[in-house]
RNA sequence: GGUGCGGUAGCUCAGUCGGUAGAGCAAAGGACUGAAAAUCCUUGUGUCGGCGGUUCGAUCCCGCCCCACACCA
């Protein structure tokens, strides 16, 4: 421990406060590399849809977790954690100072204060499991982790499907309750960690999507999403911008009830960033 | 000009056989451990278009007026 302690610096904040600028000027500033933090613009598929930075922008400062990996890569908080804590060794290699910018809170989270320790799900329990899901539907769920994990039934997200889905694949596969897994104790990084929370008014916030989004629309975004229609089922795709535009190619709403929708998701995505990020970085 | 249908929460509308009203969406607040741009929870007082009338009491009934839409001239 001494003065040569290497320190991450990480930019957050909710989409179009301008976290991409910022981040590239630090990084030209401490001449040094960027890795994001964002669930989706690892995807090389998703350009316009994802605000990516702009070529000229990863040409000015070499970024990592951006078309990185392809949709059809199974990407989750685990796979950034061991990807974002190799990068930021490798950039300490050469640099004092690293730079994280990125909008996924909970991806920033396990880069922190990292993961506990679950062991991997058999794969067959969980495709078994989603199945009877989509055939059964909620209560069986609800009965099923009732059954088989009465601990999460009355301390876990007893309405949250994902959750429940979750926590019974884990108390399946491992036989343990997911919440037996939750120790709360905080790794501890080897560097030093800098919080640099980026905010504007609420208004703001609201008008940069608003216009962000009538960009996208004039860059071609429908052509982008329209490319991307036969992967929609995959997760990657789950993604605002580009369900919204399925949704329209369905038939099921007009282009402009379409571009509306993508607004407002975008605003409760914010919304819910702000939220979050209030709580772990202010 | 005439007839019809409306004018209720930011928006779309429901409702009160007369006792001052409630849904969806929006908005706001919150949660979040391998789907996280995902998933989920909580929160609804507004001159019920205006002015009069009837009534113990009107947003609801009656009259007039204003506004919107449709049709007829």
């Amino acid at each position: 421990m001494g003065m040569n302690r290497k320190t991450c610096t990480i930019i957050s904040g909710p989409t179009a406060v301008g976290k991409t600028s910022y981040g590239i000027e630090l990084a030209l500033k401490y001449n040094t590399q960027i890795i994001s933090a964002d669930s989706r613009q690892c995807y090389k598929e998703l350009n316009i849809g994802v605000a990516k930075p702009s070529n000229e922008q990863l040409e000015q400062v070499p970024h990592y977790f951006i078309n990185s990996h392809s949709i059809h890569d199974e990407i989750d908080v685990k796979v950034f954690e061991e990807y974002a804590l190799k990068t930021v060794g490798k950039i300490f290699e050469n640099n004092d100072t690293a730079i994280m910018v990125g909008g996924t809170g909970l991806y920033i989270k396990a880069f922190t204060e990292g993961l506990d320790d679950i062991p991997g799900v058999d794969e067959n329990i969980r495709q078994e499991i989603n199945d009877q899901y989509k055939i059964h539907g909620f209560e069986w769920l609800h009965d099923e982790i009732k059954k088989h994990d009465p601990g999460f039934s009355s301390n876990g997200e007893m309405q949250n499907p994902q959750r429940m889905l979750r926590a019974l694949e884990v108390k399946l596969s491992t036989g343990k309750s997911i919440l037996d897994f939750h120790s709360g104790k905080k790794e501890k990084r080897d560097f030093e960690i800098e919080n640099i929370l980026l905010e504007l008014p609420r208004q703001e916030i609201y008008d940069n999507i608003n216009h962000r989004v009538d960009h996208m629309m004039e860059a071609g975004l429908i052509e982008e999403a329209k490319g991307l229609f036969p992967f929609r089922h995959l997760n990657a795709l789950q993604t605002v911008g580009y369900k919204e535009l399925f949704d329209y190619f369905d038939g099921k709403i007009s282009l402009e009830k379409a571009v509306e929708d993508i607004k407002k998701n975008t605003r409760h995505y914010a919304k819910r960033q702000m939220t979050w990020f209030r709580k772990y970085m202010a």
